[in-house]
DNA sequence: AAAGAAGTTTAAGTTGACTTAAACTTTTGT
DNA sequence: ACAAAAGTTTAAGTCAACTTAAACTTCTTT
């Protein structure tokens, strides 16, 4: 479609608006992509070249409706190719990023829309985060908290997890943390946040690095 | 693994290699790859510097053992990503090459492995081209012959069709001519090559061009 | 309010993959 | 066998995406 790196940027501008307002600082994308912050404002000039961003020196960078097109097309992408490499092809949930990764930026739109239809053209991949149709819609928002904030005592199900280091991951499956598993929450240590929680039938505790990087939604009592 | 452009030179030079003996002509590769012959120069160069080729100003390239095993894996990611596309995915056999020219490059090892593992380890690709396995092996090479050189009155099966013009397999796609298919060559016209064959009940003509982009085998009397 | 820290931009340079133009080598046809 | 054609290389330049170093702006803190 385009280039990788120009998709990237988009990709990336896009994710950051999904979560908060404003304008995009070089010094985070120069952390993600892993260059200097230099290479950042010399893209960045670039980009508002061709219109796909809004940019102003020392203030940040924030998507055109153009930008935000691809942008959110990247994302659908990456997503779709996420879950069809978990459920189609059975890889764990910790190496799909990566591949999906490369493989977001060689797939024509007829690919992705087919692999869409192969998994029944489902809302949410393999880590919880929302995929977005084929004419940009999302599906319903659905309200969760991060775990830190959760209460002592209540029942959860995890609805997200972060997805960017793998073997944060590996560490979840292997304790039964996947999505939509019942969680309670049986104490938390106030001193460095670590929380045990309870799934099924036995115990662990997650530190600081896990509670912030797992989001649930509280349980409606049914009784 | 590593860049595109140099994963399509070895690709290609393997592809070269696997017809015919002797070293590859830089103009050869400049029609390939749409660039000018200075730019296959340059390129030819810094390959050699890397020991991916032998190469020898006015004479041409050939692969040495490390370029050729990379050159082989390229081909493997490719035919393995037609069949794939074709078979499970349902895509027609005109327009798997185009994809897999992409998903080639965005491709881990391990992925290839997988697909080729659903494929069931499969011998040939939707074009009749062979896949070779992971190990490098190749399947059995199979005796065939250009239809342009077949007799008329004969039947042959058709092996394997050239696949760099989509149009060219959509029109065999249309007139019945898979891959597998019985022939029966009817008429040969003497002065441009044309032949009439019947394909089940139905007869149509193939210009030279096709002719000689499909390549058949004599069908082994079995009175 | 001013200084230092944190972050950003500019300037100059590099690299890979291209281009055009000109010089060169090899092949082909008579 | 030799001239013209065909193909190849070299030289010089471009462009995107980087780098480092230096200059600059903004934020934070006292």
């Amino acid at each position: 479609m385009f280039n990788k790196v120009t998709e990237n940027y988009l990709k990336c501008l896009f994710e950051c608006q999904e979560n908060q307002e404003g304008y995009i600082k070089p010094f985070y994308l120069s952390r993600i992509f892993q260059v200097t912050p230099a290479a950042v404002s010399d893209m960045l000039k670039r980009l508002a070249e061709d219109a796909y961003i809004e940019y102003q020196p020392y203030k940040g960078a924030k998507l055109t409706e153009k930008g935000k097109k691809i942008g959110q097309n990247m994302v659908r992408r990456h997503r779709i190719w996420e879950l069809y490499l978990h459920q189609v092809l059975k890889f764990p949930w910790d190496v799909v990023h990566e591949e999906a990764e490369r493989l977001e930026h060689a797939s024509s739109d007829q690919l992705i829309d087919r692999l869409d239809q192969e998994l029944g053209f489902p809302n949410f991949d393999p880590h919880g985060e929302p995929i977005p149709s084929r004419s940009g819609q999302f599906p319903p928002p659905i309200k969760s908290v991060v775990l830190s904030d959760c209460v002592v005592g209540k029942s959860y199900h995890v609805h997200r997890v972060e997805d960017h280091d793998a073997s944060f991951l590996q560490y979840l499956e292997q304790i039964g943390v996947f999505i939509g598993v019942l969680i309670e929450v049986i104490s938390r240590r106030s001193f460095d946040g670590a929380m045990s929680i309870k799934i099924n039938t036995h115990q662990e505790i997650i530190t600081s690095f896990g509670t912030c990087r797992i989001f649930v939604q509280e349980v409606k009592d049914e009784t």
